[in-house]
DNA sequence: AATTTGACAGCGA
DNA sequence: GTCGCTGCCAAAT
């Protein structure tokens, strides 16, 4: 087996990305650059996205609730396929446009939301 | 150690 | 409204 270890490494950064994506609230979304900037970091949004990416399962992440600020989903290799993501985020309360985008003005996640 | 890539965002034309 | 360039952080090669 080469390396099947996990390679989940929870740094101090991803560490705050975690605990402010854990904030979401279901039937909301929260874009890379909001939560980057609610870290500390409004310039580290691409961080933000690696960090998700290496997100660990035991953490219990909502990382299906970090969008694109165009309320897109994640390309697809990410959650199984981009129509995973969504239908959670429906599931979950989300609206989504005609076009697959996520109706920001409503369902984007606010600080008083929480 | 240095370079490249990547689940992005913001600004100017 | 779209298109292109720049800036930031972290991980992988």
């Amino acid at each position: 087996m080469r390396n099947t270890m996990p390679k989940g490494k929870p740094n101090k950064f991803s560490m705050r990305v975690y605990a402010v994506v854990a904030g979401i609230p279901a039937g909301k979304v929260a874009t890379y650059g909001q939560i980057a900037a609610y870290i500390g970091n409004p310039l580290a949004a691409r961080a933000v996205g690696e960090a998700m990416r290496n997100t660990p399962a035991y953490l219990d992440i909502p990382c299906h609730r970090v969008v694109n600020k165009r309320g897109e989903t994640a390309p697809g290799h990410a959650f199984g396929g981009s129509g995973k993501q969504r239908a959670m985020l429906e599931r979950e309360g989300v609206l989504f446009k005609a076009n697959g985008t996520i109706d920001m003005r409503e369902c984007l996640w606010r600080e008083k939301d929480g």
